[in-house]
DNA sequence: CCAAACATGTAACATGTTACATGATTGC
DNA sequence: GCAATCATGTAACATGTTACATGTTTGG
């Protein structure tokens, strides 16, 4: 139920509309914590049935400005003291395919990995120019922010080296078993 | 739909049960893909229906074994070459909570960090012994798999590295603002 | 004989995604 | 006036988790 904690993280910043919240998803948690329209308005509902938020003012157009409570803060205090998040929230779908390269041709099976080290350096190069900005800030969210973005940073530089060295570590596989079927994708429903 | 892909994956390595493919989920993929016993039997039925998996042998108690069809081998194929991931899964809630660490005290940020660095540690020495295990076995799950755990030696060592440069961070941080307070974490509901 | 392991399945709930539906205000 | 943006909400569906429910075989 984490979602709620962004929420609360969010506006104990200051307070936001729905609207607003969603910006910020969309710009500084997107890459860590992304979160959908619906599911924005309805958690809001609910932290607000549950006072942890309460709306503080009202706009044109029906806008509606939340204000964490006291309760609200205490929550957030607790999920970020009370440690341990819930272990990383594991699940890789580029790992899962890695168990199965064995269906594939060497070939194949080569190009993807070099697809993935491809992928961590356009990572690299995407978030590179938000060092930059954010440096240029100075709210709590961006400091914090740029912690998380080096971590951003040096994942996608992990993702592209390890994809570089398991290339090599395939090539040199002692024989190439499996070779039943050299290629077969070809069409398909 | 990547759970379908797993198990068409691990039955491309020969028949199973669903309780066999259980044990497997348990063993190999809990890091990478993990599943439960509901979703195991349920997908097992829906690629029975869609023809990609059929019962090659039954047994005692009830016992079904499947086999992967030439159908379900092409959608393996077609999933494994079809390269880009759905983009990496990302959300994680260390990183979340790094984002409002300024919340909390900063000995209490502190605390976090070096929690995180601790826990990278721990996952290293919880995996360096199964590099000994899989080396030993020849099967290509084990030969793809050993690559998928040395992404997990690094991922681990990243984490550690990572949170104690952040650390180290946020103490040389241009005076502490909020201070407001000092620590409210106490009783709660 | 009885416990452990084998073996499968269903139901309730939580979470997240996509698409639909609606309307007000601002700026040009 | 009209398009872009602001602004909120609901519904249908997919996925995943936990708990419940049941029965068989093997080995000691």
């Amino acid at each position: 139920m984490s979602l709620r904690h962004a929420l609360l993280g969010l506006l104990s910043q200051g307070p936001a509309s729905g609207y607003d919240l969603l910006k910020t998803f969309d710009v500084s948690l997107a890459n860590v914590w992304p979160a959908t329209q619906s599911q924005v308005y309805a958690e809001l509902g609910r932290l607000a049935s549950a006072g942890m938020v309460e709306v503080s003012a009202q706009g044109p157009r029906g806008r509606k400005e939340y204000a964490v409570t006291e309760a609200g803060r205490a929550e957030l205090r607790h999920w970020l003291t009370q440690t341990d998040p819930g272990p990383l929230s594991r699940r890789s779908e580029m790992l899962l395919r890695v168990f199965f390269l064995g269906e594939v041709s060497p070939e194949q099976a080569h190009d993807y990995l070099r697809r993935q080290a491809e992928l961590g350096e356009e990572r690299i190069r995407r978030l590179a120019p938000l060092r930059e900005m954010v440096s240029t800030m100075d709210d709590s969210l961006s400091i914090y922010g740029s912690l998380a973005l080096e971590w951003g940073m040096r994942f996608s530089a992990l993702q592209r080296d390890w994809a570089l060295w398991a290339e090599k570590e395939i090539e040199r596989l002692p024989e190439h078993r499996r070779c039943e079927q050299p290629n077969t994708e070809t069409e398909r429903t």
